[in-house]
Formats: C-alpha cells, sequence, structure tokens
DNA sequence: CTGTATCCAAGACGATACTG
DNA sequence: CAGTATCGTCTTGGATACAG
C-alpha cells in the first residue's frame, strides 16, 4: 500500500465518512439490536434504554437514507412500524463484528 | 447472537468507544499514513493537507494515549519527531482496511 | 520544526412537551 | 404507538497568532 501523494480530504476518504457514520451514540446499538431480528419502534426504544425518542429517530432515518435498514410501516390502531437490517445493512455487520472483537481485547477503558 | 436483555450504555459498549474515536477528522487519515511507515511530524503536516497543527497535535496525541502510535523525539537543531504505529496500532490496520473495503463498495456518496 | 493558546462557528446530543 | 417541535448545552473542529 504506497503512500498516499497529496491532499486526502474528507470527501476523498469513503472510510472515514462510513466510521464517523457508525461513530454516532446511537448507531451501532442500532444495529446490534436489529442484527438480532426485526424491531418495532416501541421494541427499540425498550432494549435502547437511554435514547430519546428524537434522537432514535434521527438515527433510524439516517441509517435508513443509508439503506442500511428498512421502515415498514402496519397501518391499524395502534399503529406499528417495524424496522429490519436490509442486506447491505448485513454486509456491514462483519465490518462491526470485527471492530467488536478488537475493541474488547484492546480497550480496556 | 442473542438479543440485548436492558440498557447497553455507552460505557458498556467498546465498539462504540472505538467508532468514536477511529471517526474522528483526521483519524483514519493519520494512521494510514503511518501504516506505511513512521514520519516526521513535518511529513505528516504536508502529506494530510487540510489538517491545522491544532487539530494534527490533537489528533496525534489522542492516538498515542490510546497506545495505536508511537512518538520519538530526536533532539538537534532543527527538533524532530517521528511518529509511527505501535503493535497494538498495527493490529487494528486489519480492521480499518476491512471498513474501507466495505466502504469503497457501499458507500456511493 | 514542533508545538501551544485563543477565540469562534457548527453540529451532535439531550430534556421536555406535544400531535395524529 | 410513532413520531415532531423547541430549546439549550456540550463537544468538535477550524482560523489565527504566537512560543521554544
Amino acid at each position: 500500500m504506497g503512500r498516499t501523494k497529496y491532499l486526502a480530504s474528507m470527501a476523498e476518504c469513503p472510510t472515514h465518512r462510513l466510521l464517523q457514520r457508525l461513530g454516532g451514540r446511537w448507531v451501532c446499538l442500532v444495529l446490534k439490536e436489529l442484527a438480532a431480528g426485526p424491531l418495532h419502534r416501541g421494541e427499540l426504544g425498550r432494549v435502547i434504554a437511554g435514547a430519546t425518542p428524537k434522537m432514535l429517530t434521527e438515527t433510524l432515518r439516517t441509517l435508513e437514507r443509508d439503506d442500511l435498514i428498512s421502515r415498514t410501516v402496519h397501518e391499524g390502531v395502534p399503529p406499528r412500524v417495524e424496522y429490519a437490517l436490509t442486506p447491505r445493512g448485513s454486509s456491514l455487520m462483519p465490518v462491526i463484528a470485527a471492530a467488536t472483537e478488537w475493541a474488547e481485547r484492546n480497550l480496556t477503558r
């Protein structure tokens, strides 16, 4: 892997864009939960206690825009919305798993 | 991989701490440069154009604290400081490489 | 050359209340 | 149940000037 010769701006560094996204406060928690199976929003809110409605929505919307999760509305009373990993989202999980393994071995604190 | 049963706070999620760190504006750029071999600060500053002295120092100090890079002072005039990946830093590179590969394949924009 | 010190702007994140 | 709307705070990152 040769040395970069000139400015590698943020726009030219997909890696940074990805890591920046994944570094979001609730992102990896949401992805890990959905990796275990689809969940309704309420369930997500309970499992990921601490995330305010606003942050949860924000996180979910971003992940949806990035095509990492899908959002399915089930009409009725009460309304229900189901979130699930997309194929693309699933393909990202091994990367996160690698990060997790390294982190648990090397990040004492 | 079973579903988490209760609050997974930030403190309990090493993965998030790692991703948060790596998501820093200049972190992955610095690591990638050093992965190609040790560099003096001035060289780093040139290669990673755009990073102000303050940000460069901040990034390097953080990486040093995390034992991902080493800092070696060579006395003399002018003074020279060499930065290099530590073994721990090297061990992280495959994880970053995996992220890079995924990002380049899936992150169109 | 290798940093430090200020100051400042923008964004991330959170608390709280409210709507269909 | 599934969000939206406000508002405030804290953190990140950048511009600039200066020091050993």
